[in-house]
DNA sequence: AAGATATAGTTTAGCGTTAAATCATTTGAT
DNA sequence: ATCAAATGATTTAACGCTAAACTATATCTT
């Protein structure tokens, strides 16, 4: 299996160390959140509404590609601790618009230059041609046939 | 932004894309195991069963990366389908070796092949060459630092 | 205007996940 | 031999996640 002229096990092996790399790359990233006391997700909620301004549950949904009914207990717990307020719209009344608190822009912020920080912390490890080697070897890979379907 | 010089945007651009492609593949690979009504955690169990033989809980968790007490659940519901089934050892009463049984064996062969047909055809968006660099690049981003800690 | 259809959000059931507390068993120290 | 510490497994609490059923509101058809 280790003949590396073997297509099988060139394959696998690229796959596991892709998903290695992406694993780790998380794990390390994620420690910014999780010292701010925040999830993965309450953090992709906060940095969307940072970046895109107030949006209603469903575009926050699609944003951070998770269902509708899990972005109703990440939003619960957000609002929760008060970093976010939730606002009915009054033209139409089944949506509700979801706001960033004072308190939620002020950590959000701080936190996400953080990330911000270790991304490039963990990506400096390639030198810059590497970076857009990746780049372009994982958006070849993930633009196989049907898109993300 | 957008430019391309940009560190910045080259670091952050190059992580997203990476991450993207991590969550496509897997997306798509885990049909597979869907198909055959398995999680990503409960063909994890079955393939390391495969692979090296009955095995303690604890070592099941450190194979696929995951807490002891999560593990009793995922054997849990692996022995209800009888794919599995505890013993306990003679000599250390505190382990149970879990062990596969004839139905768990013969469905995790056909479903590892699957899986592993589908990394195939997934991997096969790239050449040779490019997949060699790939695994190459994600090797070297894995290593940075202390490893996984 | 009435009823069907569509849409936003919530709830529920089930699995996965971790961390921390707990139980059972074994090993080590004295 | 006894008691303390270590180790494997389980349980619990809390969050995340999905799919599917459900509620409330809006729109479309006629």
């Amino acid at each position: 299996m280790k003949s590396t002229g073997n297509p099988t096990y060139r394959a696998l092996n690229c796959y596991t160390k892709l998903m290695r790399a992406a694993e780790t790359v998380t794990l390390r990233t994620s420690r910014q959140m999780a010292a701010a006391g925040l999830t993965i997700s309450q953090f992709g909620v906060l940095e969307a509404l940072l970046h895109k301004g107030p949006l209603c549950q469903r575009d926050i949904a699609a944003k951070i590609l998770k269902s509708t009914g899990n972005i109703t207990m990440v939003i619960d717990n957000l609002e929760k601790r008060g970093l976010v307020r939730r606002e009915r719209d009054s033209e139409d009344r089944r949506y509700l618009t979801v706001h960033l608190t004072d308190a939620g822009s002020q950590l959000i912020e701080t936190v996400f230059a953080d990330v911000e920080a270790a991304i490039m912390a963990e990506m400096g490890t390639l030198s810059a041609t590497e970076q857009e080697q990746l780049g372009t070897l994982c958006k070849k890979l993930g633009l196989n046939k049907e898109g993300r379907s």
